[in-house]
DNA sequence: TTTGTCACG
DNA sequence: ACGTACGTGACAAAC
């Protein structure tokens, strides 16, 4: 027997938006209702396995019901923003899919699904209908099924009801049901019902009579009273309902078998479009081999003759623009690519004369030739060249991480989406896990197509992406800032710290000692053993098992996390035990064990500064993160004793005090607050003394410390809940210090409440230098997200500015080291710390320099201070 | 792979 | 009624 699936677009759509978790992609397009759909969509094919398939959708027109009764409700519900918006991208998707899409103006979706059903019955067909919407089950029958997808917790569970599996639970037939429910009414839809009938008495009387006529005909014998007075008289309303409640199975709607046809899902016409939203699961379904990169391969020139690749490199020398790629992986070079015009691709691969240090070298002179050239990654070919910055480079992964620092990869087939309008496929989709070594000599087809788009795409964006740079005015912010840091990021990672090995895993045992100590103590106490670091089991011993009473919950059960369990301890002595073992592994398992795992032959931890991460402009740190070494507990802290020059050298450590404040003081131009950093005082202190009216030396240690928090709170895009958490007082208190702050600073208030307008105007804010930060939650339907929004367009551009000064900071550290012909490096930057190794002849004139390097970074309405130390060891530098 | 927690600015 | 301070990354446990 053949098998048709019907979907009902938008129930499905729906149950998907709410069943699956919020999910954009990297334009902040929703995907997760259509995600949702097509997960469910496919769950059902492969169950059913039919050969037909179609998908109704309503349109928005009134329909026959709407005629017949203004107050119809039926699909034209209030949808949300975010559901809205993926009606269309799933109609694209399905379209692309080459799926059947039906629609009828003047008829709901369920009326054509009706429709088709019966149609496809009596032709012979076994019917599958897939609603999340209880009304059709009215349809099913012993060929139709009627399929209502449930998910709950993320897991999606199907219900099936053939009719006697309806009539089984319910008592009545699917027939029966319709005038079940216009007996009792609809809300959602707004079927009016018979008023004092609700869903028990409805299926009672239609249980017993089977239909309205025959409860109406036998009116008289009705029982229980109350039932029956709720009917007389509601004869016409009754039937009125019921025609609304019925599905029409006799639409007009044109379908015929052969436009269900089912055929492959995952076309090519579907890749970019599923690339596009991002979904990686379904991404993979779609098989490389189908997907067209023929015209692309036949630009491909793979070149291992010596000689040939000799001409194309003197080629290349003349040519005006590139595209360049060292490709590596480990220490190896694994090839050269390279295109000079959009014709051809040259992937030049280590071969014979052609020697790994030859493409490098050849690389090399690219980059510093005068040619511009474009490359995805100037970072990571910088270990294997000796290259100087110089404008005509362009690092399109930078440059795109200017235009959009929200995405979360500035891969090749990123930049071809985003600035080619190219779809491409990643290297996952082309190599899957496989490494490029291991490619190029065992895939050599696929690894070619990989290698050769990545000078391709390089050539072909590189001017239009300095056109939009420059249109966005970031061109400068390139020039100027993140070209140039690129040199000091590798010089860092290059630098490395030296970490003593032997002292870092005294360190380690020391902890082990005190671990195993007080996990003895907490078992004792609460009278078992169970795994400390599982938060699970930590919520029952504590909430179930002691009975602690538990202030917050997560989603998924108890909090136990610092703050609450600060609050317990002070009733139950064994948490502080349990803080202390969190501390204590927490140290041992991130810091000692963790760091000794990346000490080097050298002895030194050569970790990554990553420069297209964050949305406000700072870089980041990884494998390991350096820019998280513990300070503010002193245990933690002595971490940092192993952290040390090389010999000869000590450390010296220059950071910018309170730099985001001084940021807000100069962008806002409040009088008040530049004026009280001019006067050098304490900043906190005068904060405390004029937000609370009291003479400067009457200010109290609490005064201060609130101050402070409110300091951080502006700067964090204030919230009076964010301020009452953070110091323990009620909501209310927290917002007289709001109020009384913004008093106090006028033109901080102005200055915030425009950065929001701003950023709701231009869909961005942007720091002082230009650099742009796309706030797209600023336009959201949901209340959190725009308030989310309006914290992001306070904080970035303080944030983002603070994150520029130190990239300029650290350009003109680098600059003057060299100029001054100085041994000294930057290991470390820590957002507003810089920390360098500094041989002992140095250290004065490096202090100076460094001093003068970062207070003059940018000319500001108030000084930039730092605080400049020097030490054997980074614990000494404080 | 996601969640909770915690280290930093 | 909702459920929040801004920006990161690593680890262990749970899924």
């Amino acid at each position: 027997m053949e098998k048709i699936v019907l979907i009902d677009g938008h129930s499905i759509l729906n149950r998907a938006f709410y069943g699956v978790p919020d999910l954009t992609n990297s334009e902040g397009l929703h995907t997760n209702a259509v995600y949702g759909f097509l997960n469910i969509m496919l769950k059902i094919l492969d169950e059913e396995q039919p050969q037909y398939l179609a998908v109704a959708f309503d349109v928005h027109h009134p329909t026959f019901r709407h005629e017949l009764y203004g107050e119809y409700k039926g699909t034209r519900k209030a949808m949300p923003e975010e559901l809205r918006e993926q009606v269309p991208v799933i109609k694209e998707v399905l379209c692309a899919m080459g799926v059947c899409i039906l629609e009828l103006p003047g008829y709901e979706a369920d009326d054509i699904l009706g429709t088709v059903a019966k149609r496809a019955e009596k032709d012979g067909l076994a019917v599958r209908l897939v609603s999340g919407d209880r009304d059709m089950l009215q349809l099913a029958s012993d060929h139709i099924c009627i399929r209502i997808p449930k998910t709950k917790k993320g897991v999606t569970t199907i219900e099936n009801y053939f009719a006697a599996d309806f009539t089984e639970q319910t008592g009545v037939t699917p027939t029966e049901f319709i005038d079940v429910k216009a007996l009792m009414g609809d809300t959602s839809d707004n079927i009016p019902g018979v008023s004092g009938i609700g869903e028990k008495t409805a299926y009672a009387l239609i249980g017993q009579y089977h239909s309205i006529d025959q409860v109406f005909s036998h009116l008289g014998e009705i029982k229980p009273n109350r039932a029956k007075n709720a009917l007389e008289g509601q004869e016409e309303i009754a039937r009125l309902s019921r025609t609304l409640a019925e599905i029409n199975t006799d639409s007009p709607v044109e379908f015929a078998l052969k436009d269900g046809r089912l055929g492959a899902l995952f076309t090519p016409a579907a890749y970019p479009i599923l690339k596009r939203l991002e979904l990686k699961s379904l991404i993979k379904k779609f098989d490389e081999d189908s997907l067209d990169n023929q015209d692309f391969k036949e630009k491909i020139v793979s070149v291992t003759d010596w000689f040939l690749a000799e001409n194309v490199f003197e080629q290349a020398k003349t040519a005006e623009q590139l595209g360049l790629q060292l490709i590596t992986e480990g220490e190896c070079v694994v090839a050269l690519s390279l295109c000079m015009d959009k014709e051809k691709v040259y992937v030049i691969l280590p071969e014979g004369f052609i020697t790994e240090n030859y493409l490098a070298g050849q690389a090399q002179d690219l980059l510093n030739g005068k040619n511009k050239v474009a490359v995805l990654n100037l970072k990571g070919m910088l270990p294997f060249v000796d290259a100087q910055e110089d404008p005509g480079q362009l690092d399109l992964g930078v440059g795109a991480y200017l235009l959009n620092p929200l995405k979360n990869s500035y891969d090749c087939d990123d930049i071809a989406r985003d600035y080619l309008g190219m779809t491409i496929p990643s290297r996952a989709d082309s190599l899957g896990k496989a490494t490029l070594l291991a490619s190029a000599s065992e895939q050599p087809e696929k690894f070619l197509v990989y290698a050769g788009y990545l000078s391709y795409v390089a050539f072909m964006a590189a001017k239009k992406m300095e056109t939009l740079l420059r249109e966005n005015q970031a061109w400068e912010l390139y020039q100027e800032i993140e070209l140039p840091l690129i040199y000091s990021l590798y010089g860092m990672e290059k630098a490395g710290i030296r970490v003593r090995r032997e002292e870092l895993e005294d360190y380690g045992k020391r902890l082990k000692v005190r671990i195993d100590e007080v996990e003895q103590s907490i078992y004792d106490q609460v009278g078992e053993p169970f795994n400390i670091n599982s938060p699970k089991q930590l919520g029952t011993i504590l909430f179930d098992k002691l009975q602690m009473p538990h202030a917050k919950k997560t989603k998924t059960g108890y909090s136990t996390s610092a703050d609450i369990l600060e609050k317990l301890a002070v009733d139950y002595p064994v948490v502080n035990d349990i803080l202390e073992y969190r501390q204590l592994t927490k140290l041992n398992s991130t810091y000692a064990e963790g760091l000794a795992g990346y000490i080097r032959e050298d002895g030194r931890i050569h970790g990554t500064f990553n420069q297209t991460i964050t949305a406000t402009g700072r870089i980041s740190s990884t494998e390991p993160n350096l820019q998280n070494i513990p300070v503010r507990m002193e245990l933690g802290r002595e971490i940092r004793k192993v952290f040390v020059p090389k010999e000869g050298c000590l450390f010296v450590d220059a950071d910018y005090s309170q730099i985001e404040l001084r940021i807000l003081a100069h962008m806002s131009g409040d009088q008040q607050l530049i004026e009280a950093y001019n006067s050098g005082q304490d900043i906190h202190r005068i904060t405390a003394s004029q937000v609370f009216h009291i003479p400067f030396d009457q200010v109290t240690p609490e005064m201060r410390r609130n101050a402070k928090a409110v300091n951080f709170g502006i700067i964090y895009g204030i919230s009076a809940f964010g301020l009452s958490e953070d110091l323990s007082i009620s909501r209310q208190e927290a917002l007289d210090y709001i109020n009384r702050y913004f008093e106090t600073y006028p033109q901080i208030k102005v200055f915030l409440d425009r950065l929001v307008s701003e950023g709701k105007e231009n869909g961005y804010v942007s720091t002082v230098f230009g650099r742009r930060r796309p706030v797209p939650e600023l336009s959201s339907s949901n209340f959190m997200q725009r308030q989310f929004g309006e914290r992001i367009a306070m904080n970035a551009p303080i944030q983002g500015t603070a994150a520029d000064v130190m990239k300029i900071a650290m350009v003109r550290v680098d600059r003057e080291l060299k100029r001054q012909g100085l041994a000294s490096r930057i290991v470390l930057q820590v957002h507003d710390e810089l920390l360098l190794e500094v041989p002992f002849a140095e250290e004065e004139q490096v202090k100076a320099l460094v001093r003068e390097a970062m207070m003059g970074a940018a000319r500001m309405a108030v000084p930039l201070e730092i605080e400049i130390q020097a030490g054997k060891s980074w614990y000494e530098t404080k």
